[in-house]
DNA sequence: AAGTCCATCTCGTAT
DNA sequence: ATACGAGGTGGACTT
């Protein structure tokens, strides 16, 4: 059976549609009165009221309330999940080790309970991440600005990975870095560390070699700006330049309505 | 009624489930196969599976496959739900302003339906909180430094309330704020308007009893400070009293199973 | 397994 | 409203 539902189930019946339901690794959905006690990472109550409790094959664990895009308590993937009864009443537990965590549900009264097999065999699709703002720029430097050549990406430095390196028209180094949302203080702070790791190498190595000083130049690449953070990079001569982040799907993926009967 | 539960229907039983339920301000699960898209953060689309569809009375607008703890997109409290029919074909739609975001979900086939009027009066309520610190402290006044007593606890000032107010072993005020996190600048800010409160207080009332003045210790009691706040709090002549939460639930609170007969 | 960083982070709190 | 920081962050990716 691909499914089960059950309105107002005694303890009994729960339990062993919770049973069926995990054997099958199906997605279980109750709602019902319950008290929920969490010990882990760490430590909770919540005393008696109605809430939907979902099991998924993969693990998972949630207790919703009726309100908050979060659950009230939940378990991660791969946690281990049971039922079981006690003096008459029907307990659920989900446990992982490391780090050791444990939720313990006394059930009062089940509205209902269901189980389903789960059919869903697509993935989101997303735009508008930091990659992807990489990707276009690597594509269409010009958007940078006119005659910036991108030459290395994720360029290794004692303080992290420059998200774009590159020269500009005359020549001079540009170090990018990439923000798909709005930039902060922390940014700016990272690209002055940047520059410092560079300025250390090119004392070293570049200057070595021809003789001269080679500007070098920081860029925050970021939709927009704090303002907090525009002072700080104005004060380290530090550019911004305002590029929004692709909001555009790159598969043109199509899927039959055939294919869910 | 308090519930409705519908196994199989169409389209336009559903919708009208769907319409009952948000008039009502009640919690809808529907188990469906969708296809999903949203924009506005960013932007995504989802083909066709088979998923649960969660919309809350706050406005939440939640939407999780058969994996993961959260859901694959989602709408945060305050967004708007709707739902509506064209060319036969069922659409659920949640909407905010600011920033503006939009899901859309083409509903094709409806497994099952229902809404719920919870009833939940419970929050969590979790270790570490200040007035667990609080009661520590109460209880075992040495944490603070030996030969404190506390006098007071919440006691009012023009600016709020001082968690804990007492003595040291040589009889001067002690004015004790307490948080249970990382203390900020705006904790050290706290303290100094409670000093000045009671230092006025002081001036009017307490000079006048014994014409010499009393000394009084402004304490910051968290498991840590900012180094900003640390800052402040020296040039304040505050003192920092390094105290971790107890991580530790008070059983003194039962609920009777009978509240939810 | 442990560490790092991003996120439609969410959520609380203070301004 | 916005800004800031904490979180049982979750989740993806790297070492």
């Amino acid at each position: 059976m691909k499914y089960k539902i059950l309105e107002n189930p005694n303890y009994e019946e729960t339990y062993d549609l919770i049973e069926e339901g995990l054997k099958k690794k199906a997605t279980i959905l109750l709602f019902a009165c319950c008290r929920v006690s969490y010990e882990g990472r760490s430590l909770s109550e919540l005393d008696y009221g109605e809430r939907i409790i979902m099991m998924k094959p993969d693990g998972c664990f949630l207790i919703h309330q009726d309100n908050k895009v979060d659950p009230v308590n939940w378990q991660p993937p791969k946690s281990r999940p049971r039922a079981y009864i006690k003096d008459e009443i029907l307990f659920l537990e989900s446990h992982r080790r490391s780090p050791p965590e444990r939720i313990e549900v006394e059930i009062k009264k089940v509205h209902y309970a269901n189980y389903n097999l789960i059919e869903d065999y697509e993935e989101l699709e997303r735009a508008g991440y930091e990659k992807d703002m990489g990707d276009m720029i690597w594509d269409k430097p010009h958007i940078i600005e006119e005659g910036f050549r991108p030459t290395v990406r994720e360029y290794a430095t004692e303080h992290g990975f420059i998200d774009i390196l590159g020269k500009d028209s005359k020549g001079n180094l540009m170090v990018l870095e990439l923000k798909s949302r709005k930039a902060g203080i922390t940014a700016v702070k990272q690209i002055r560390r940047y520059l410092t790791d560079f300025e250390n190498k090119e004392n070293s190595e570049i200057k070595a070699k021809n003789g001269q000083k080679q500007k070098i130049r920081g860029l925050l690449v970021a939709p927009s700006i704090g303002d907090d953070a525009l002072e700080l990079l104005e004060e380290e001569g530090i550019e911004f330049v305002s590029v929004e982040p692709p909001r555009e799907l790159k598969k043109d993926k199509r899927v039959t309505l055939d294919s869910f009967g």
